[in-house]
DNA sequence: CAAATAGCAGAACAATATTCTATGTTGAAG
DNA sequence: CTTCAACATAGAATATTGTTCTGCTATTTG
C-alpha cells in the first residue's frame, strides 16, 4: 500500500507540481532518467494516491471573484450530529474553498471566495440559518500576497 | 487584452478544473462542441492569463507534511520598507502556501504547511528574527475538512 | 441581396503517451 | 568469487492525443 518515495520520485513530483503539462521526455531529462521509468513511477504514485487530481489554476479576479474572506467560527455545540450537519453544509457550498477544524479557542476556519461582499453576506446568512454557530468573525483579504498549492519538496 | 467569457468558455474551464488531463475530444463532448473550437478557446484564455499554471495536487500527509497552521499577524510598522521586507520573507519561504493582507484589526494571515510542530517553530523563529511583528497567533489545523482550488463557475 | 467575416466540423499531420522487449545493475545465496 | 534472481532502465514500436489546415455554414455588414 504505502510506497517508498526516493529522491528521484521527489524530483518528479516537484516537476509535476511546477508544470503538469510537461512531456515525459522533459521530466525525464530534468530528473536525469528516461521516459519509461518516469512513467512507471508516476503511475505507482498515482495508484498509491500520492498524486491526486490534475487541475488548472484560474485567475479568480479575471473571472469576477473579487472577494476573499477568512472566516473564524466558534461553536457551543460539539456533538456529532451538529458536526455532521455543519460539515455537510460546508462541503455542499462551492464558495468554501477550504475548511479546517482547529485546536484551541477557535473551532473552525474557512476560506470563502465570492464575487463581492454582498455574495459573502448571502453565503453567511444561508450558513447560519442552516446550522447554529456561537460566534463568527470574517477577515477580508485586501491583497493576495502569495498563493500556491505546491508542497516544499 | 480582456477576453469575453461566454457559457461555453465557462463549461470548458469547469471541465479543466475538474480534470486537466482530459483529452480535447472528451472536453468537446462534454461541452457540446468539437475539438478545434475548444482548443482555440483554451488557447485564447491561456494567452489572456485566465488559465494559469497546470499542476497536480499531492497528498500532503503521505509526503510527511502533517501539520498545517493558520497564522494571524498584527504589526505596528506600516511603512513601505517594512512591508517590502515582510513580503520578500514570505515569498521566499516554501512553507508559506498562502499569504493575504487583510482589512481591519489583524494585518496578515498566512497558511503554513510543515512536517510537524517543531518545523513550524523553526519557521516562526526565523520569520520573527527577520522582520519585527507586534503580535502573532497560530491556529493549528486538526483536520482538513475541505480543500479545493476550484472556483464555483 | 451580395460580400465578407467568424466560428465550426472533419481530415491530415505532428507530437506525445503507453506498452513491450532486451539489456544492464544490484544484492543475496551458493 | 561466481551465479542467479529480481528489479530498474533505455530504446524501439504502437496507440492516443494535440495541433494545424481546409472547406463549409451561418451570421453580419454594406
Amino acid at each position: 500500500m504505502s510506497v517508498r518515495i526516493d529522491a528521484t520520485d521527489r524530483k518528479i513530483l516537484a516537476a509535476l507540481q511546477a508544470d503538469a503539462a510537461q512531456s515525459l521526455d522533459e521530466i525525464a531529462k530534468n530528473v536525469g532518467s528516461s521516459k519509461t521509468p518516469v512513467w512507471n513511477r508516476i503511475r505507482k504514485m498515482r495508484d498509491a494516491g500520492i498524486i491526486g487530481q490534475q487541475t488548472v489554476l484560474l485567475d479568480a479576479e479575471a473571472l469576477g471573484f473579487e472577494a476573499c474572506f477568512f472566516v473564524l467560527i466558534r461553536t457551543s455545540e460539539h456533538d456529532a450530529e451538529w458536526q455532521g450537519k455543519f460539515l455537510k453544509a460546508l462541503r455542499s457550498r462551492a464558495e468554501v474553498q477550504e475548511a479546517h477544524r482547529l485546536a484551541g479557542d477557535i473551532d473552525y476556519i474557512l476560506k470563502v471566495r465570492v464575487q463581492n461582499a454582498r455574495a459573502y453576506d448571502t453565503f453567511y446568512q444561508a450558513l447560519i440559518s442552516e446550522v447554529k454557530v456561537h460566534n463568527v468573525t470574517a477577515l477580508l483579504s485586501m491583497e493576495e500576497i502569495k498563493s500556491t498549492v505546491a508542497l516544499p519538496l
